[in-house]
DNA sequence: CGGAGCACGTTATACGTAACACTTCACGAG
DNA sequence: CTCGTGAAGTGTTACGTATAACGTGCTCCG
């Protein structure tokens, strides 16, 4: 049986320490200096402690013409890898009293509804991973926030600035270490999402292969999840000559593969190597633990926060944001040598390949 | 070189159509019959889609007061169950043209700074799954928003409603399902984390294995992490007499614990069996897949957000809730039964033991 | 023929905060 | 004595929206 009495304003605080509203809203904000007594200022705060007085966001976010809020656009915060992507983003934001809303796309993909029209909160600028196009075209639409990309061609986006992971060295770095191990027929399972990421991932491999002087992998593309790795996997591996190794797009594309591989009967690593991409939890939870790339998600996110603030502050300093804003930070990536690959088997299984 | 001129208003969609500011508002939010001509109500909205006119959020919710947005607070997006958690109770406010915040937790579980001082979005409601001390204290001491509690004891908050797991129920079909499968030596490797899942887990277990005539299972504790499942698994796994089955609280636990078993040179599940809980992706990931308790996060995020829809609907309604709006719902679990649970050894491993 | 109602609008106000423009007073310099 | 100056405040306004309150004409019906 809550009382539910309306929340006290600024102006019930005032009246309770005997000042005027403003003397409430400069000693709250610590801009009191020199206009309000100290006596007075210790009464205004004395009071809002005991109304429990909190502002209105509402009403502060109208007269500021900001919200300190910033829209995260991924696809899906079941995939750790953007777990993690919000994870920075949030970390950092709160480090400078800014919120983090999700972009409202409830399965997978899809497009949602209206992030700026209905949506309630206000936002002063927008972090977009992936899936540009739908993002612009709805910013594109409204009142133009800034807009940080995340994993996309600088070039093809009017972004103010851009984080990228370096997922092409990441990739060569997987074929240099397949190729050292003695590996020469791989395969690729390729993620079929239309996305700049696993463009380059393809592109990545077949130029490293080629340069090495071998055929460029043969490609099967599936769905980011185990199962429809799996299947793709199964074709890979019946296919002749058979691939020793498998370069998949994603660790849980790898997870599927390494199911394939055992329902096929062959062992992992001995009889055909496998590598994933992300490296998720899920990673180190296989048995044998997966090969990798190592992607700083979490700094991905709080880098692109990071850029977004940059931009903010650039924008409400200067009337204009100087030549070359379209900055674009490219985050390092490590391969991680776990249990999933090996030397290649040394009796090619069968010789009538090739 | 963006312009940067200023967003349109409704006023100044008025101008440009030549009516007034409030025929602007009754338009657009179709309100208009009988109070605006057709005429006039085509030109308002070919002058808002000309001038690309949104209507600012801040300004309305200051003025309706609220602000069509929930607080969602979890440990941490980066557990699969919280992401799907999420994904309910976004899409069920999308629905209903809600957003979802989240709780800006970092790291973990550590509290964060001030969720609705200085947050810049106001919030209608909160959801609040585990760990409710923290976000309880701070709600008592704001301006008492709706509270929903996920999976938390219903006497012991004040929330206006509570959507819980049966839990209970999941671990009795673990334990008659290992029972069923001849196991009589049990061990738990449970979550060390304070909250009332584990609580009820840990009880129902005790309770279920003791009401069978067994002796109770001992237990070791774990952080959430298949590192940590493991190395509590290694110490279950050599105890004497070794237990036949480690029953998880959690199916990352249960993944570590499937690593300790073949680290110690035992095959799961013939030598011992396993069983998890939450059936997160990774249970059909692991070879083999996870015997494991199908929890319906989702589906649970959509039911708290329901539920806080209808009591933000009862309070509008009626000026105060009813007597008995304290409703608790209870989501059935169901056992996956999958291939890391099979009868135990015929020969005991040592006939020392009791 | 005198309202009663309806269709069509406009005006005015309030939401709670931040910031600008004032006023008052005391005091020290010229 | 006058003027300037800084401290200590207060009064007022604006942010953009939604809605209650207030007119108009005009038709219809007793």
């Amino acid at each position: 049986m809550i009382t539910d009495r309306p929340r006290p304003t600024s102006r019930d605080v005032a009246r309770v320490a005997g000042v005027s509203q403003a003397a409430v809203s400069l000693v709250l904000r610590d801009k009191w200096r020199g206009r309000v007594s100290p006596g007075k200022a210790e009464a205004v705060r004395a009071a809002a402690r005991e109304l429990g007085y909190r502002p209105n966001p509402a009403a502060r976010n109208l007269r500021l013409g900001r919200t300190r809020t910033a829209l995260l656009v991924v696809p899906a915060l079941t995939n750790e890898f953007f777990a993690r992507l919000h994870a920075g983003t949030a970390r950092v934001a709160a480090e400078h009293g800014f919120g983090v809303v999700l972009y409202p796309s409830p399965e997978g993909v899809g497009p949602a509804r209206d992030p700026f029209g209905s949506a309630s909160a206000a936002l002063d600028g927008v972090i977009a991973s992936s899936m540009a196009a739908e993002a612009l075209a709805a910013l594109r639409a409204g009142g133009d926030p800034p807009l940080v990309m995340l994993d996309s061609e600088p070039e093809r986006t009017r972004a103010a600035a851009t984080v990228n992971l370096d997922i092409a060295d990441g990739m060569r770095q997987v074929v240099a270490h397949l190729l050292g191990l003695g590996h020469r027929r791989l395969a690729h399972i390729a993620a079929d999402v239309a996305s700049w990421t696993f463009e380059v991932r393809a592109k990545a491999l077949a130029g490293s292969v080629r340069a090495a002087g071998c055929e460029p992998p043969p490609a099967r593309a599936a769905a980011l999840t185990v199962a429809d790795g799996m299947r793709a996997a199964v074709e890979a591996l019946t296919a002749d000559p058979r691939p020793t190794a498998l370069v998949c797009d994603d660790d849980l594309l790898a997870a599927g593969a390494c199911k394939a591989a055992r329902r096929l009967g062959l062992r992992v690593p001995e009889d055909v190597s496998v590598t994933g991409f992300d490296d998720l939890s899920l990673a180190t939870a296989l048995e044998p633990e997966l090969t990798t790339v190592r992607l700083p998600a979490e700094e991905a996110g709080a880098a692109g926060m990071r850029a977004l603030l940059a931009v903010l502050d650039a924008e409400s300093g200067e009337n204009v944001t100087p030549g070359g804003p379209a900055e674009t930070t490219t985050l390092p990536v490590t391969l991680t040598v776990r249990g999933s690959t090996a030397p290649p088997p040394k009796t090619p299984a069968r010789p009538g390949g090739r």
